[in-house]
Parts: C-alpha cells; sequence; structure tokens
DNA sequence: CTTCATACTTACCTAAAGGTAAGCTTAGCT
DNA sequence: AGCTAAGCTTACCTTTAGGTAAGTATGAAG
C-alpha cells in the first residue's frame, strides 16, 4: 500500500498504511503497557519468525509507533493511542461472527 | 493474509482479514447508508479501477458485508456494523497526525 | 575458552494484491 | 440499424508482504 501525491491524506489510509499488515496490530496488542524483549515478544505472537518481527518492528519504530528502552521494545504514545482502535477491531471480529451466525 | 488451521480464530485477524485491504473500508464507507450503482460508486471512489472496484465487491459479497438489490450495491447488516470501526480508524488517523505533529 | 541463548541479518522464494489496458455484453437512446 | 454508456471480464505485469532457512555478533554462564 502507497501513498502517492494523487491519493489525498485520508485518515482511513493513514490508519491502514500504519497498521494494514498482518503483524502490527497484533504486536502492538501484546507489547500491553510494559517495555518487552524481542524473544519474549516473539513468544507472546507465536508463530512469528524472527525476521518478520524483526522487520515490522522496524516499521513500527519508523512510524513512532513503538521505541526501544533498555533493549525492549515499547510502545510510543502514538503506540498506546490505537487503544481504542484496537477494542473496536477486536469488538468488530466478535460482532462479525455472532451476525454470521445468527442463520 | 491466509487462514491457516494453525492460527487459531482471533478477532483481531478476523477484522483484518476481511478490512485489511486498501479499498474494503472506503468502499463501506463510501457506500454509506444507500444502495449505490457500479460507476457511481466508481466516481465516489476514484481513482480506482473497474477490476479492482469489481473484484473488491464480489470478496464484500462473499464475506456478506455487502449485497446486491436491484443492480446496487448496498451494505448489508454486517456491513453497517463497521460504523463504530470506521469512526475508530478516522479518529486514529487524526490523533496520530496530530501527536506526530507535536515536536 | 567454549557453549548457549539472544537478537538480529541475509539470501531466497512465493502468493496475492493491486494496477493498466483492452475487450465484451446488454440495454437504451435516436 | 448504429451509437453510447454501464458494468463487468480477461490478460498481463509489478510490487511487496510474508515465509523458510541459515548465518552472524555479542554477552553471559559453566
Amino acid at each position: 500500500m502507497k501513498t502517492s501525491p494523487l491519493t489525498p491524506r485520508c485518515p482511513i489510509r493513514t490508519t491502514l498504511e500504519l497498521l494494514g499488515g498482518k503483524w502490527q496490530l497484533l504486536i502492538l496488542d501484546r507489547l500491553g503497557e510494559e517495555a518487552v524483549a524481542f524473544t519474549d515478544l516473539k513468544l507472546r505472537l507465536h508463530p512469528i519468525s524472527d525476521k518478520v518481527l524483526a522487520h515490522t518492528l522496524q516499521r513500527l519504530r519508523e512510524s513512532k509507533l513503538v521505541d526501544v528502552v533498555g533493549g525492549k521494545y515499547r510502545r510510543t504514545k502514538a503506540g498506546t493511542a490505537t487503544g481504542p482502535l484496537l477494542a473496536a477491531i477486536v469488538a468488530y471480529g466478535q460482532e462479525y461472527e455472532r451476525l454470521l451466525a445468527e442463520t
């Protein structure tokens, strides 16, 4: 997903570009409030490969959603601000299953 | 993004699989409450190609988020239920820009 | 001083999303 | 009958996310 100068700055696109991948939201979710070390985080996300985790964390750092303190990963303010979004995503996933389940 | 039997049913993944693509959420957003014809929808989403729109609509129909009535596209109940999610996504996109703006 | 775990990096591959361009079918003007 | 627009479909191409497997650097532990 790339931003072109033709595509005007749309908040939906902004969010999708930051968090639309397979792991970004899961990582933010598993980070919680604490700072977590690479291998610990890996276990919480299982099964993710070293490469994909390292690369995704790098991208999250570049977008300032995550930073590193004392060798551990932690959400930034912008990362923590995903809280309500995360909640809405979880809620929708559940609601969707529920709606499909009824007949 | 594929679902493997190994990846347990996680609501975050469910939502990402349904709506993580480039156009799904935009389409749901532009559909609003009314039923909209293909070409009309295309104009609202500009620039999207015929092929991508047709294909994405097909996928949305398969996941029961959109249906067709009298040749026009309309959100289903599950499609309409994305409302709060959409709002959270827009809100986060704006909040993110705001947070990055403050040095 | 060697072994192991941590935290990555590198090389390589694949599938799929998305894009461009062109064609095709049907219905409705005129 | 001929033309146009709507709504798709088809063929083709490119990019990138994600995955596997292996390698490397560093420090702590035994």
